[in-house]
DNA sequence: CTGAAAGCGCTAACAT
DNA sequence: ATGTTAGCGCTTTCAG
């Protein structure tokens, strides 16, 4: 910069005004314009993080970027920044508390201008550190009970789950297994009993199967040992859709048909599943305009200087019925 | 950090050497640690990043992060990068070489320790810049040509369509179609001709039908005009996994079966695809070796301060043969 | 509108 | 093993 002050015939501070865009006589402007070219220079975003105290860089947490839900959620929150002129940095907790922490301390220290958490597997321990944190900080597909003193995009994943649940009701199914991630699924399948209860029908711990692993193979594995606990059982509800796309597997191993002998509702509409065989009933929410609100939340407050509205902004879920849910078979 | 050091009696130095764990007399160590404990302190990376030159980030270009490919890929190079103490500054080309050039100065400016570029979209043109940058780069699943300039971890795409090719040829197939995501995957195509050329057999390109978007639907369009253009095929390629599951889709829908009437076959091997209905057959590679190898090229030549060793590191790809490839049905 | 001086928080180099 | 000095590249005062 000091060359390019010298060979413009002008200080570093002209320099820094005509790159930052202030008002600069055209004259000089070019002349200095021209040094840059000619030199190649190009400002060091690091000095000017130093100076100014901000870096445009977001932090994102996410469990994990495999599972479809969270890639769509990270992609749309890069689209949002870097349509305000931020970079994403990624971080991923994988359920893990204290891995999350030293990567949240690191972050904190790296000052990035703001922090999104998407999920509360992992995290939640590490609250207090985020309230007590010197950037705008927000919460996002939060399941458990929200911290107070923190902005939260979500939905209300309870409600969600009874939408599933009232839909098998319809249906007119009454012996169901759930096939969850828990505990941070919890909440959907309080929704899914609650539906049940409302017509006096209670959904047994029992039938109730933690997946060993959280991929489609978790969900191909709970799923037999559901069928296997009770082969009479007409439907299967998976708190998210890569646990559903194991457990069709699993229906359809086992010799039955999907929806005939068995129903399958999932959890979150991820990208392929309206496209497999068969079309996955789900309950979708909008992710993408979610993520959007929580980026321009943060944004708004980072350029505000000020801490970010304290609000619980909750969308609608909805019910996306496919191919994979219908009546139970007819029993004697 | 001034604080601390006249908190513990000492210089800003000691402490910095405290933070840093050199050799520091024991007693010394207490009392500075006591004392960064009491105010809280935590040192300014942003700061240390401007003395040294050093940010412990690296940069990596992804064509899109919601397919799954790539969101595999971005989950490995997290994995690796934060077992070496580095972040991930997460960037998506969509394809754009405009937006991805932007991005690239972007990223240059703010001096990423190294940079991995997966998926040639939208990149080739901006590798001159690439070459010229200042920090180690790596080129990653390149399918194009790669400049010689740059180090890559890929495979022989141009094989791996091979092997798609060969299998269908030893199931009996004569008459395939295919659904590419073009120009990109040209040499997918191409081993996949090779093959069928073997025994004489040309695929015309009027068989070859580009996705009109590069999700599932994209491949259900591209698959139900193959069909409608020629209702006796056989065998569908898919040049990516995603737009296979579309092809199986319209397959289906059209009222045929697969494998029995139509096989399909794809290339990736993503998470799900082999557990869907039918599971996919696919080009599998160790996407995630690749990544390994890949970023610890790159950490190395971080650490060594020289360029990366210039290699082309070509990993072999192999077929997973599933249920959705069978022989062709008897032809009159 | 432009110039001069100061300093963001840290570490490299030397001196002690 | 610790203290001293200097400076990374930029922007924010404050004068001119």
């Amino acid at each position: 910069m000091a060359e390019v002050a010298a060979r413009a015939g002008v200080t570093k501070q002209t320099v820094s005004n005509v790159v930052a865009g202030k008002k600069v006589r055209p004259e000089t402007l070019t002349k200095v314009n021209t040094a840059i070219a000619e030199l190649g220079y190009k400002p060091n975003l690091v000095a000017r993080s130093l100076r100014t105290g901000t870096t445009s860089t977001v932090g994102l947490f996410v469990p994990s970027v495999a599972n479809p839900f969270y890639s769509e959620v990270v992609e749309e929150v890069e689209n949002v920044l870097v349509g305000h002129g931020y970079n994403l940095l990624l971080a991923t907790t994988r359920d893990d508390p204290d891995y999350t922490r030293a990567h949240l301390e690191n972050l904190a220290a790296r000052s990035v201008d703001a922090l999104l958490v998407a999920g509360d597997k992992g995290v939640v321990q590490q609250v207090p550190m985020l309230t007590a944190a010197d950037f705008p900080v927000a919460l996002f597909a939060w399941e458990g009970d929200p911290p107070t003193t923190l902005p939260v995009v979500s939905i209300d994943y309870e409600h969600a789950g009874f939408l599933a649940g009232r839909h098998l009701r319809e249906l007119g199914h009454r012996n169901v297994a759930v096939i969850a991630d828990l505990p941070s699924h919890a909440p959907r399948v309080g929704g899914l009993r609650r539906a049940f209860a409302a017509d006096g029908l209670a959904i047994d711990d029992r039938k109730v199967f933690t997946r060993t692993s959280d991929d489609a193979a978790g969900g191909y594995n709970a799923a037999c040992a559901a069928l296997d606990a009770d082969p009479d059982l007409t439907a299967l509800f998976a708190t998210h859709d890569v646990l559903a796309v194991g457990a069709i597997e699993a229906v359809l191993r086992s010799g039955r048909r999907v929806p005939e002998d068995v129903s399958v509702v999932g959890f979150d509409d991820i990208a392929q599943v309206g496209r497999i065989n068969p079309a996955l009933t789900t309950v979708t929410f909008p992710k993408r305009e979610m993520a959007q609100q929580a980026v321009e939340l943060l944004l708004r407050a980072v350029d505000s200087g000020r801490p970010p509205t304290n609000v619980i902004s909750l969308l609608r879920p909805t019910l996306t019925i496919r191919d994979s849910s219908a009546p139970p078979r007819a029993t004697a």
